[in-house]
Order: structure tokens, then C-alpha cells, then sequence
DNA sequence: TAGATTGTTAATCGATTAACAATC
DNA sequence: TAGATTGTTAATCGATTAACAATC
């Protein structure tokens, strides 16, 4: 008996957190803020599960996972559960990030605003290795070239590192934000980084996102 | 006998594409390229396997669903691979596509070459809200006023809307291209999007992707 | 031939959905 | 109380991995 408890508890500890549940909690999320905007107190979990089409079953072992609870009858408290999730997913403080390119994703990614205010991060210095492009400022960021990188990601223990250059340059790059110490990349060249075990990459791929997109328009169309 | 065979044959057309074979091939795809640049003739599963980080039997069955075929001992042929998985996601000929929003977004996604040559949608026309950006010009194409948005789409015919305007209008554009039209929808806006059945929407969701991050590093960094 | 590779079938794993007891 | 909702356990579904025969 005894010894089914210590199992159960190693085994609780190894189950990883499902993949899928990391992709719909930041949807809730912004949900909840609009909902929090809008002056609302209670929300069910059928609810967000109809309006953002996930079923409600789904939407409370999600919620399950972020350690919120709520009231039979009345659902969650908006704000309580707004907090549980940016908790959750480490946004209720925000980390420091180096982006790599300052070409037109860099410059979007810069001049939006939102990570700071609702993703949990902040770019706070911008690198380019076109000589050009070093010097100039990308929405009060002064944009510093490439062969400072690695100091500074030292320097300042930068732990993110975004990349937002062409693929032919994306790997070098990579390396370089290891070297430098960074223990995340956020890659949004279209091309698989390899890493050292340990090294958190999140792909962003428009070709990924794009390839579903038109086979689906193709088997719509033909049929 | 006869009636299995019948059977068999029902069931082959009801099974759909796995969704995440969509999202590998693209990645397969541009590393073929990239081979077939450096002149390589062929390739393994096991070797496209080894350097994305996927099983090469999921590999293999991917390459299934596109028709291509191997030869023992030897591979893939890479220009025919490559040919294959271009037919399959409907890359082989481009498609005409409208975007909305002209702002950092919008405007990477127009200087992007990118998709014409290698991702099979064209963009050929901007719509824009804001008056003081109707006029100009963003890579060569002119941006029109948002007015002009349904009957263009119907008097040209097109099937894909790219939405990269704020999410406060996102719906609101999402029903105009509905209206005009459009059978799938590119979203890059941080929303989710309520479609009428059969319309496709691709949601490219910066905030899911960070929220993956974010919470990965998290555990990293508390381990 | 021997061995590398393909392609398929079976087994496992993880994610989603269904069912239902507990609760206010 | 009755009914809406939570939260959990069991069943289903789909995707991944393992095993292996077929082939050049």
C-alpha cells in the first residue's frame, strides 16, 4: 500500500504537461481579457469552450492543469482564472528577450507592442549584421550589430533568443545564442534548428502553417 | 468477398490526412530543396528523418500519403519527392491571394518573395482601413481602400483572404471575405475566428507558439 | 549475395471525447 | 430542492513508434 503511494507520486511528477493544452491556454486567455474588459465576473468552461469551438470537457482539463478551481453552478472567476493561467505560463513576469534580424519580421515583431504587455516578454535590444541597417533605432530600440551579440547575452544572463533572420543565416545564429547562454529560441526562420539537448526552440513556420492551409483549399475545391 | 472489397474501398476515401503530416511535409519539402540545390539525386526517409528530428517511419508515411515512391537500397529521388509533396499540398500552381492590413505585419508578409516562388499563394492585392495608407505602394502593389474589399473578391475570384489586422476587426474583415467570397482564411490575428461551415481558416498564432515557450522555459529554469 | 532501404502491419502512446458522480 | 456546473474516470480516437517482410 505504502509502496503503490511512492509510485503514484513518482509517477505524477513524470506525466508532462500535454503539448496541445500549451496552445489553447494562451486562446483562453485572451478570451478571459476580453470577457475581463467587459466587466464580466464568472465565466463557464462551456462557455469558452463554445465560443473558441473546443469542447467544454477540454476546456476543464486545461483549466485543471493551471490549478484553478471553480464553483458549481457560477463557473470560474475571470480574474482569478486569468491569473491561474498567465502563472501558468510564466507571464506574470516578464523576461528579457535579444532578437536576431532587423529586416520586415524583425521590425514587426519590435514594433508590436503586445508581448510586453500580454506575452510575457520584452524584446530589449535588437542585432542585424547588415552594417546599414546597425545604428538605426526600430521603435526606440537601437538596433547593434551582430559581433556584440554573445557578450551582451552574457552579460545581461538573456535567456531568449528570437530569430528572425533568412534561413541561410538562422543555424549560425542559433549557436551563437547558445554560446552566449540563452536557454530558449523562438526561431522564425523556416528551418530546423539542431541544438544540444536541453534547448528549448518553438518553431514559427508560416510554410508549416501555409501547407495546411492550401491542401485543405485543394481538397475543397476538387471536391 | 465482393462486399469487403466495396467496403475497403468506402473506408480508404472517409480517412482524412493526418493534420500533423501537413505540417511536416513543408518542412521535408525545403530541406529537399536545399539538397537538390547542392545537386544531391537521393535521399532516405531515414536521412530526411535524422536531420528534422522525426522518425524515419513517420517519415515514410508521410511520403506515402504522397504518392511518391522509393527504390529499395537507394531512396528518394529528390526532384520527384520534391514534385510529389508540391502536387500534394497544392504548391504546384499559385494561387491568388488578398490581404488586409497594412501594418508591420501586412507589410512583412508582401516583402516576403517567399510564398510566390516556394509556398504557392501570390499576393496581389492590400486592402487597408486607414486612409493616410490607402495610396501607397508596399513592394509594388498598391494598397486599396478596405470599401473596395467584397466586390473585388468577386469580380476577381479569390479564394484565399490573409487577415493581418488588429484583432478588435478581425471578425468583421473574416465576414467581408466570406461575403466576397473567400473559401479559406490565413489569420494572423491574435482571435478566434467564427466561420460558417465548410470555410477553412488557418489560425498563425504568435501567442500559442509563446505561450508553449514561455511555460518550457519555465520548468527549465525551476528544475 | 548481403545489406540497406522501402513500405506495411501491429503495438503503443497520448490526446480527445463521453459518461457520470459531486457540489453549490 | 432542481438544475447547472465542476471535476474526474473510463472509452475512444488518432498519431507515433516498433517490428518485420519485401525488394533491389
Amino acid at each position: 500500500m505504502i509502496g503503490m503511494c511512492v509510485l503514484e507520486s513518482i509517477v505524477s511528477e513524470i506525466v508532462s504537461i500535454p503539448k496541445m493544452a500549451l496552445r489553447r491556454l494562451p486562446k483562453y486567455l485572451s478570451y478571459l481579457r476580453r470577457l475581463n474588459n467587459d466587466g464580466k465576473e464568472f465565466v463557464s468552461a462551456s462557455k469558452i469552450g463554445e465560443v473558441l469551438d473546443v469542447q467544454h470537457t477540454q476546456v476543464r482539463k486545461d483549466i485543471a492543469l493551471t490549478g484553478a478551481q471553480g464553483v458549481p453552478k457560477r463557473g470560474h472567476k475571470v480574474k482569478e482564472l486569468i491569473k491561474k493561467i498567465e502563472e501558468f505560463l510564466g507571464w506574470d513576469n516578464t523576461e528579457d528577450a535579444f532578437l536576431v534580424g532587423a529586416g520586415n519580421i524583425g521590425k514587426a515583431l519590435v514594433g508590436y507592442s503586445g508581448f510586453s504587455e500580454k506575452g510575457g516578454i520584452r524584446i530589449v535590444s535588437v542585432f542585424e549584421s547588415d552594417n546599414r541597417k546597425v545604428g538605426q533605432s526600430i521603435n526606440g530600440i537601437k538596433v547593434l550589430p551582430i559581433s556584440k551579440l554573445v557578450n551582451l547575452l552574457k552579460r545581461m544572463k538573456i535567456k531568449i533568443g528570437i530569430i528572425a533572420t533568412p534561413a541561410s543565416v538562422a543555424q549560425e545564429v542559433a549557436d551563437q545564442l547558445i554560446a552566449g547562454g540563452a536557454l530558449a529560441i523562438w526561431n522564425f526562420a523556416p528551418i530546423h534548428l539542431d541544438v544540444p539537448e536541453g534547448i528549448i526552440v518553438e518553431n514559427f513556420d508560416m510554410y508549416s502553417s501555409l501547407g495546411a492551409l492550401s491542401r485543405k483549399l485543394k481538397e475543397r475545391i476538387s471536391s
